[in-house]
DNA sequence: CTATTCATTTCCACTCAGTGGAAGCCGAGA
DNA sequence: TCTCGGCTTCCACTGAGTGGAAATGAATAG
């Protein structure tokens, strides 16, 4: 395993991959030069790959010709995490039910929050996250309790960074940042206030996992609402519970702190 | 591309593709044995192929050796089909709200039915359905009013197999389901009772897209409430329109189709 | 503590699948 | 008709991939 492999260039398995790693950069379906461009691999070669990999159903081709990932992929994917995501799913729509705000769910992966539920209606939408999206965890009410739960080691590692910033509210004083995890961690919740994106705020509290901080589970509002977010604490924690007793018994290793700190 | 490709053994992407797809069948973590065995490759190729996945996160090792399908194949499979995805889901979580009973949306994929949205809180779940599962679609009220507005030939082609019963109450006789489905075109809505599972019953209407059948969008109850299923029926219509509307500008030849009939 | 068994990991000489430059094709526009 | 850009096909070369076999490790019994 030693170090790393992302070279992108010796084997054949990291060719395919590459490949479709190449859409994860545009939202747009790729033609097949824009693949090769992406994956950095030669045209022949991409198209011979790409054909296979549209033959299995892994990607799939439009009218116009252009390529998108295919709906076999998708279908697939769908295995990874599915006992963790089938559990906590109904419980963060009964939040969504109870309060009415967009509700959602977080885990760590590397520096990042990734975001594994999401629940809104068609009402208000500001949104900035979004299934199986990331966020940098300081800017996010979720990352930030995430944070603030995790091992000090990880916060230190964390904080040791140059913080990107998205909008003018979002912390990145390192000095600052780690006082407000210090206090999240006493009061048992965090909040952003148009951190990620003007507009809108958000709060969160932790969910644990065999003693470990496991996930966020949080809450996104209109900045109009700011000022009586905490009403809601005590749903989170509610819910939060019971997320914690229904997956206590579902084996995390393989999703959470599998890609330490990259 | 010419004819099929699967035959599991030639070119190292398929290697990659079967070692994946190997993960379909058990819901369990898999030891490397397993894979081998699953995927029909010998076990140090296997054992190479899976390291290097892993190396990609694609895979994950979970603490007792076993290897599950990783996060970031989860994370980028998000991408496919996303837009149509984002763009229903909120009128599927409006549907839910608006009649509390679990809510899916199910689009037609060779001779199944995959539901790419599924909606319910944590009462009643008489679950046979997943998102990303697949189910006959004579059995379901989504399949079959899919099934119903879909072209002559695709129907033609479906009545004309063997048909899977899972339970006694399936139609599974050509002719009556030939009925069945000319009737629900008329009435613009399809229905199950128990078909696919004892103890639910099932209601759904159709989604369009240019012109044609795009999707199922349906509600899944307890057998109880059977008697009263239609009265859902004006709601169903109602987010059925707001989901053509929304998705209308979405083009989807990639994703529907697109797998003719296996 | 040793023997046995079963799963995983490592090794390495052989060879065929994969490669990619180049040439051919095709449709759109001038 | 000619041109241009992107896609597809071809094919001789070669090193990435292969997989049998042996080493290692973990687990359990004797």
């Amino acid at each position: 395993m030693a170090g790393g492999s992302r070279e992108s260039g010796r084997t054949v398995t990291s060719r395919v991959l590459a490949i479709l790693e190449a859409f994860e950069q545009s939202r747009t379906a790729l033609s097949l030069t824009q693949i090769s461009e992406g994956s950095g691999l030669p045209l022949s070669t991409t198209h011979r790959l790409v054909a296979e990999l549209t033959d299995w159903g892994f990607l799939s081709r439009g009218a116009n010709g252009r390529y998108q990932l295919g709906i076999r992929l998708w279908e697939l994917a769908q295995n990874a995490g599915r006992q963790l995501r089938e559990a906590a799913r109904p419980f963060v729509q009964d939040l969504f039910s109870l309060t009415g705000e967009t509700s959602q769910l977080a885990v760590r992966e590397g520096h990042e929050v990734l975001y594994i539920e999401r629940i809104y209606g068609t009402k208000r939408v500001p949104r900035a996250s979004r299934v199986g999206g990331r966020l940098p965890m300081h800017a996010t009410a979720v990352g930030k309790v995430i944070l603030a739960y995790e091992e000090e080691w990880v916060r230190t590692a964390y904080l040791n960074r140059q913080l990107e910033r998205p909008t003018a509210h979002t912390h990145i004083v390192p000095g600052r940042l780690a006082e407000e995890l210090d206090q999240i961690r006493e009061q048992g919740y965090a909040t952003t206030l148009e951190e990620v994106r003007l507009g809108s705020c958000s709060i969160a509290v932790p969910v644990f996992h065999t003693g470990r901080i496991g996930a966020g589970l949080g809450l996104v509002l209109l900045t109009s609402q700011a000022a009586t977010m905490t009403r809601h604490l005590p749903v989170l924690r509610g819910v939060s519970a019971h997320i914690e007793r229904a997956t206590a018994h579902i084996p995390l290793e393989s999703l959470l702190g599998s890609h330490a700190l990259r």
